[in-house]
DNA sequence: TGTACATCAGTGAACGCGCGTTCACTGATGTAC
DNA sequence: TGTACATCAGTGAACGCGCGTTCACTGATGTAC
């Protein structure tokens, strides 16, 4: 198991180079991404990663996979630990999807940005992003189940919910405009705030 | 003002590049964009661009620059049109913000991407985006004011709508995951139905 | 109006770079007998 | 257990490419007198 010297057979290079890969998205960003750089930092010649990527965008494409796989597994954490209160659940699972992005902006890049210009190319990929999908979907569907959110169209309530933590994640994770300067601390409060706000609605009652 | 022979000196350079550049933009898609490939757009040489432009990065800025402008001005124009309906206001400019996105998915990018590592280095970048943000603030203050909001703190419901409608733009300019798939004629439905739920609310009364 | 000259806005060759990808190869591994 | 051989997973040189940027230059323009 454990080999003292450097064998010729890595065995497992193909895990070695997407952890490198998370490496780099991590120091340097995700434009610095390369096939070159990849090898570099897995010490491995350049030739190397053909034997178990296609090319550089099938390499992106698993890097986006191992991120929603890594995301479904965060939320459905939170699902789990706040078993049998919907509510929270829609409410943490939310924080955490803005954390995520947070934490991980250039993985959060790969995996939203066209750095894969059609991820239907790639048939995993589409399954996991479908899987984070469900996981809201679930726990809005449990919501309404338990009489604590009203929607007519689960789908456009899970659409809705989605699309506005991924806006927050968005900006917060780019660090846009009005997020420009903010501190990290604050992100967990105006994330809230921001849920509660389409939770309660806007409209004078 | 006319001239037949192409003259030694071009005129306005400057904003011949930009369009080139929005062109490029439009055809090839925003990775594409490159100082050598606008050059050569606009029929001039590699090194011409240096006279308008520090560098890359700062074209790239001036270019996004343009797209706020053009986005504040869609905007505004719709505002003056609906005048004296806030409501109106309020929904209408959230349609055309996504439709912004989903006509100019390449110049949406740059302008939110993280092509350009740092907005503050561009001061006009920045006030031009602060100006298209205060266009919505505007618009919920009115609306708060003619009874139509409710809202106890202006700036997190205009946070809560911008983020919302940011992302079903990144969303669908992006096409991604329920998107997928959208035929162009429901993008203005979906769009309504989601800022409809915000402005609703997802509590049960 | 004419001329000298400074300044401006281009040109085009050249630099070095990192990149994706291919190819002939070789060392390591696994398997059939 | 030993051996022959196929297969696998690497190597490293090489290819051609487009890129950002610099630099010495030159043609066009504007201005002072």
């Amino acid at each position: 198991m454990i080999k003292n010297k450097k064998p010729y057979h890595h065995g497992d290079l193909k895990k070695a180079l997407i952890d490198a890969s998370m490496e780099i998205l991590k120091n340097e960003g995700y434009q610095a991404l390369s096939l070159r750089k990849v090898s570099k930092h897995a010490a491995v010649s350049q030739s190397a990663p053909y034997r178990h990527f296609a090319d550089l965008e099938s390499l992106i494409a698993e890097i986006a996979l191992e991120g929603f796989k890594l995301l479904t597994m965060q939320l459905l954490k939170i699902k789990k630990r706040m078993a049998k209160h919907p509510l929270l659940q829609y409410r943490e699972t939310g924080l955490q999807y803005v954390e995520f992005a947070v934490q991980n902006p250039d993985l959060f890049q790969i995996m939203y940005g066209n750095q894969i210009p059609d991820h239907s190319k790639f048939e995993n990929l589409v399954a996991a992003e479908s899987e984070t999908f469900q996981v809201l979907v679930d726990i809005i569907s449990d919501c309404k189940n338990a009489g604590v959110l009203k929607t007519k169209n689960i789908r456009t309530a899970a659409m809705a919910s989605w699309t506005m933590v991924h806006g927050i994640a968005v900006l917060l994770s780019g660090r846009q405009v009005m997020f420009r300067n903010l501190k990290s601390k604050e992100i967990k409060s105006i994330t809230k705030d921001l849920l509660e706000t389409l939770y309660t609605g806007m409209k004078v009652s």
